[in-house]
DNA sequence: ACACGTAAGTCTTGAAATAAGACTGAGTCA
DNA sequence: TGACTCAGTCTTATTTCAAGACTTACGTGT
């Protein structure tokens, strides 16, 4: 399989992992989500190559995580900023965050915190169901097709 | 910068993404939350190239997300299923699926729904805050670094 | 015995993606 | 003028990946 074709597939991870699902994306996501907007600051914090972070950025452009908003007019200067879309990505880098945290930090604990302003205290992001509130356990979850399906084996 | 490096750096979403943030894994990983244990279902479920899934396996239970245990003795045959370690993606997994459903799905919806056995009800990944209980805006969280940060521009 | 099937890999080869860093072009500042 | 800024482009060597044939070890049917 292609890494391209993973658009075409009848799952909607597949898809969104053909947007965001490639080496360098999420890195970068992780720069923009920390207000970093320009080229060379996403370059140089980042140590991707210039080309690699040339074809990233344009492709998270094209599926709209992120839009290219002009500063300066000469010579024309742009930076990308986070859309809604890329916003709606937030829950996934945070659990991936809070997962690295739990599992890979060193004995000092977790190189950055998160503090949510709503309560004021340092939290973990924990899933919770949008019918009826609670926690949500992976063994408390069952797929099923939905009406977008193709085929029987479907898939996520 | 390296892909193995990533495990060095001061960020958890980097040691995260040294884990799971290859092209496939994540793939893989869906495949296992949905009950696929052998290294042949794997194989044509997702038409990945054998050697890589190999080295992904290897990978993944070399780093405790997955844990191979033998289902036969002669000739010795092997599953892979999700450690603890691994089942705690499952937010990353859905929240990658919902925003998948989001933003990318046909007309018609989404391939695939979750039903919270809790509740019944067929639903989507809240992200919550684990002190107040509150759903969390990513514009209301302020990182800052935390006990295990070893370098002044932490970022992650 | 012998062919066939199953399952978990390994090996080979050509194609594609990546790393590293030099280079370009338009404009600013001293 | 010459140095500097910034957003890219280009080049080359290395690494990774896709596709699928092949291997090993055993079981089954005839």
């Amino acid at each position: 399989m292609r890494w391209h074709d993973l658009r075409q597939e009848d799952c909607s991870l597949a898809r969104a992992l053909a947007v965001v699902g490639d080496r360098w994306t999420l890195l970068v996501l992780r720069e923009a989500f920390l207000r970093v907007r320009r080229f060379d600051d996403f370059q140089s914090r980042l140590g991707i190559a210039r080309r690699v972070l040339t074809e990233r950025l344009a492709h998270l452009v094209e599926n709209g995580v992120l839009t290219k908003v002009a500063y300066q007019e000469a010579p024309p200067r742009y930076e990308y900023r986070l859309t809604k879309r890329g916003l709606g990505l937030y829950p996934v880098l945070l659990g991936l965050v809070h997962w690295g945290d739990e599992h890979f930090a060193g004995k000092k604990g977790p190189p950055l915190l998160h503090r949510h302003v709503g309560c004021g205290h340092d939290f973990r992001g924990v899933l919770t169901c949008s019918e009826c509130g609670e926690a949500v356990d992976p063994r408390a979850v069952e797929p099923h097709l939905g009406p977008g399906a193709r085929r029987k084996t479907g898939s996520g």
